[in-house]
DNA sequence: CGGTCGATTGACACCTTTCAATACGGGTGG
DNA sequence: CCACCCGTATTGAAAGGTGTCAATCGACCG
């Protein structure tokens, strides 16, 4: 019933690095089952002290933190290959929450094996590093983002960014991709208001640069988002899957 | 000359998780030198692809991004224990600058040593995750200040974060610690203009939370800035130190 | 067919930025 | 020793980007 390592459908995209005939043994080990999920179930919730290591294998979900007045900031959109739960194992709780937007399957970890991995398995480890590495840089360039760019040029900086993600895990076709996600979850995502969010969408409608309707984006014009997001299109480096 | 891994200043304050003997070993070997740098020198420049590995020991420094119109994000502030490099080291290249801004002295590692890390001592590869973790947790807490709070909470979220890493490596006293920043570092942190937050300190100070003058900080009521910052005073944790 | 949810728009308020000017301290060359 | 310059802090006024309020509309659903 699960999908075995050996035919996980990711590992056949480019995007990821590849496995080694060893790595893949100790996948298989260290993977104890799968989790099949609805849309709208949370994975994760901030506060919780006992999670799961898990891989998004299928479907997209969101992370995100509150204010205790109740604002949310989106942390990042969950893709397919995303690991999840890294945190609070290492920090003792979870510091954000991860909430299923479509329905998604997980591969779930053994929460002991961690330091199995680490003990036994280096290339592994380093992997999980790696991924620690890539997301801390993501969150950089959100900050950056923030911190930084306009309304517009933050929309057309996420845009590309979901593009890019979207073509690595082959998505992303004929600059077309399902993106089940409402305009309030992009707003919190670059700390908009969701007005503003529609109003700046609208603007990149009218420009025919992307659209975004029915669940679906629209990239007509990435190199000009690019250049309205001061952006470089130019890394799409690979990943660690684990 | 340089000050040994056993009498590092560092690893007295309850803030760092205990060295076990062979740890304290295996950093004495990893630990190849030390580096005196002066107030200004840059320290990791984004873009380059050779970096070196350095904890911070003594001095603060600041990490930044720049946008390609040249505006500048304050990725966060660089206070001793801090470990750079470990990004440019996993993902090939640095993707963001750091800047001494005070004088400082950095322990230096060996760049090759990282893989030897993890294959012979995978306690400390794990303490190296972990501080990508709190890294990355932090990076999210930043991105709900920039996206959620207002100038007002902003300031004072960043304020108390400092004080509480002030406190974590000794330096906060009676209320007050040194604090070499300028207005625009804590400005291009937190997404503001110069003036804006300049007018937002004077806020805090006229209301006697907090006062910032000839680079000291001086936190009078700590509790009350929490408070307007809608953020928990209690999460103390500790951390590795490598 | 009423009710809910998400997308869309217009009008208006306001928080934040930008522009400009002053003040203060430190370094430097005459 | 003293102008002079430069970086930083401070403040006021005005401009503007973004948020808030409110209403409409279409789609879906029990």
């Amino acid at each position: 019933m699960t999908t075995p390592c050996d035919q996980c459908p990711l590992r056949k995209r480019d995007a990821f690095v590849p496995f080694s005939d060893s790595e893949l043994d100790f996948m298989k080990k260290f993977k104890v089952g799968e989790l099949k999920i609805d849309a709208g179930t949370p994975i994760l919730m901030e506060g919780s002290n006992a999670p799961q290591l898990y891989t998004a294998l299928r479907g997209m979900g969101i992370r995100y933190k509150t204010l205790m007045s109740g604002e949310r900031q989106v942390i990042n959109l969950v893709f397919p290959g995303d690991f999840l739960g890294l945190q609070a194992r290492v920090m003792g709780q979870m510091c954000h929450s991860v909430e299923a937007t479509t329905a998604m399957t997980l591969c779930v970890f053994d929460r002991s094996g961690l330091w199995a991995l680490f003990k036994d398995s280096p290339e592994r480890a380093f992997d999980v590093t790696w991924l620690s590495a890539i997301e801390e840089h993501f969150l950089g360039e959100s900050l950056l983002t923030l911190g930084q760019r306009s309304a517009i040029e933050g929309v057309a900086w996420a845009l590309v960014k979901i593009a890019q993600r979207g073509r690595a895990i082959g998505i992303f076709d004929n600059g077309r991709m399902p993106f089940p996600f409402r305009q309030q979850d992009l707003a919190d995502s670059l700390g908009l208001s969701l007005v503003h969010t529609n109003k700046t969408l609208r603007k990149l409608r009218d420009r025919q640069l992307a659209t975004w309707t029915d669940k679906e984006l629209h990239i007509s014009d990435l190199d000009a988002l690019a250049a309205i997001a001061q952006l470089d299109v130019a890394d799409q480096s690979t990943r660690p899957l684990l």
